[in-house]
DNA sequence: CTCAAAATGAGTTGCGCACCTCAAAACACC
DNA sequence: GGTGTTTTGAGGTGCGCAACTCATTTTGAG
């Protein structure tokens, strides 16, 4: 009726005396310092796994007796999401100290790849890890080996570079989540058959490059009776967002579906129900009349828009989340910890009215 | 440009010289302990809050020096979702032995009250902290109480009681994972207008109840044009969910839309496919004829239906996430810590084909 | 067999706190 | 002022481990 999954109450004293050693060699082997003879070493695995010993991480924790410091690089300027992510590190500002763990933020200009990596360089003498919300670019990749290089553990945040020794990506798939996008899109326009338009921040930043050629993806293979129109882009900018889908809007009177790539929210939201309003005028429009509308992340704009009906659903990843992970991530790189992978793993959820968090 | 979240390197020591009082006065009031005048005690306090003082949780969990061990209980029987939940308990082993903590699986008849009643009852004096799936009855509220009365920790896991005086529920919120369902059904259904089945486990469950709840909720209100016929019991067999749910697809020509709220998802599935490919017989049917399918849970078995486009999208609740936010949540209760509200908050997922997990 | 190098044992210290004891001091009451 | 009670101080012990020193033993090379 009761099954045990955890027994545990040894001690390092244990395995040293299973092991016919002492515990000076215990720690020897457990800590890869030099000076014991292979056989031995050997002997002293087979004596932890036969247990499967595990350290008491609070005993080491003490024992180890250093506070460690981990740096979050984020980017300057007024982008919620970001926002949100550092608001949830200052949440966990208990959890953090009674863990004798430093965090701090570093602003910087993520767009530009050498302030970027001019900012990260600096880094690994004050901090034992790094966080970082990175441009996929050859010098920042070189910035982030270098890290990693001086003994420092770095993830990246939110953006990735794959092509870097980063111990660890802490972020969605931005393929899958422009796919989700697409499907949903397609799906909740129905049979209507039309024009969809994009806007996005610019082309030319890694993620949405990569949620466009996902929402394409799906579009081209699975909804041919919707035409995707060029990508607009808004520089995440509500005034220039407005603008250029405004202009769109006006031009083609058969589109159905509407994929907002990044931020920009209100300016593409402006748009679209002005648009809602000159139809009005002319005739009753029902549901079927509106634009199918998508977009990422949950914040106080989109939350709204959700609740109005005016956003039909956004893709959104758990800044939360992504902050916790993190900070998990770094800690157990410092100690050595196994990571919980499915526990770290970001979501791609698909937010709509009755499933708002 | 670095901005400083958490710094400490405080300890006892110094906030008792501080408060100009000893170590041990220090002690009393930080664990309650009495004998200190009300003077001291807030000189104490004062000192504490002043330096935003945390003691440091790995020497606390040193010193107290106590192996905690947790019960988890869960219905016995093959229900795939609870198998999840341990199998995710089982991948933890190693972080909970790490930190001395035991957890253990208690199978019981979750549905019989009394049955699940007598099985609490014994538990509080083996384990520190309980989480149990919990059936809504005056008895296991009682059998709750008592643990909670008795000092043990309790939290209820899937399925809540809300009248005890449990400390914490990891769950999601079933009305509204109904009404997402029906959002979902109502939008992918599209302009079309037709029937909608439900095909549920029991009506009696709680779960199921306030599922189909919040699916009528949405279904009524905003999709008029669809109309909910009676629930269906399939007591969450396969075998017996086929049978009712063809029955009715025989008798209705005009659904278009399937809730399955529980499990039986297989005999669902062959019922729905069965029809399907009747009609192909007849004519070459596109998407709009097809019926929208929305289930719940993320399984082997609702990931090849939503990978072969049988199924629509799956609400679901991260059985992982479960599993350590129970742990996590007893952990905090026994230590004393604070709960993260936010980090062991459940979500609905709308888990689509290109959002699989 | 000799000697240096390598491997190992034995032991110490301290991390920060919980928990305990005992004595001293402050206080309240008559 | 004396007595009993409450409050406080001082100190010790140990949790399990990391990190270190120094003495001792074993090993391998010559």
């Amino acid at each position: 009726m009761a099954e045990t999954l955890t027994t545990t109450a040894l001690t390092l004293k244990d395995i040293a005396r299973q092991a016919g050693v002492s515990l000076a060699t215990v720690d020897r082997v457990l800590h890869n310092r030099p000076g014991v003879r292979p056989d031995t070493v050997r002997r002293v695995k087979e004596a932890i796994e036969r247990n499967s010993f595990q350290p008491h991480v609070a005993a080491a924790e003490l024992a180890r007796g250093r506070a460690r410091r981990f740096a979050f690089v984020m980017p300057s300027g007024p982008n919620p999401f970001m926002q949100q992510i550092q608001d949830y590190l200052g949440e966990m500002s208990g959890w953090l100290s009674a863990r004798r763990l430093g965090v701090e933020t570093v602003a910087t200009d993520v767009f530009d790849p050498s302030v970027l990596a001019a900012s990260l360089e600096g880094l690994s003498d004050d901090y034992d890890g790094i966080a970082v919300v990175a441009l996929d670019h050859p010098g920042v990749r070189a910035a982030i080996d270098d890290l990693v290089d001086a003994g420092t553990s770095v993830v990246t945040l939110v953006s990735d570079v794959p092509s870097s020794r980063r111990h660890h990506y802490v972020g969605i798939d931005n393929i899958a989540a422009g796919r989700t996008a697409g499907a949903l899109v397609g799906r909740l326009v129905g049979q209507r058959s039309g024009k969809v338009a994009i806007v996005a921040g610019s082309q030319g930043l890694r993620d949405h490059a990569e949620r466009i050629f996902g929402f394409n993806q799906v579009m081209a293979s699975e909804f041919p009776g919707l035409s995707v129109l060029p990508v607009l882009e808004g520089r995440d900018e509500d005034g220039r967002s407005e603008q250029v889908l405004a202009r769109l809007l006006g031009r083609h009177a058969d589109i159905v579906g509407l994929y907002n790539v990044g931020a920009g929210t209100q300016g593409v939201a402006k748009a679209l129900s002005d648009k809602a309003l000159n139809e009005k005028a002319l005739s009753d429009a029902g549901r079927d009349k509106q634009v199918v509308f998508v977009g990422h992340d949950v914040t106080a704009l989109t939350r709204r828009l959700l609740l109005q009906g005016v956003m039909d659903a956004a893709i959104s990843q758990n800044p939360g989340h992504e902050a916790r992970a993190a900070v998990r991530v770094l800690l157990a790189l410092a100690r050595g910890e196994p990571i919980l992978r499915e526990q770290e793993k970001i979501r791609i959820d698909i937010v709509m009215r009755d499933n708002l968090p």
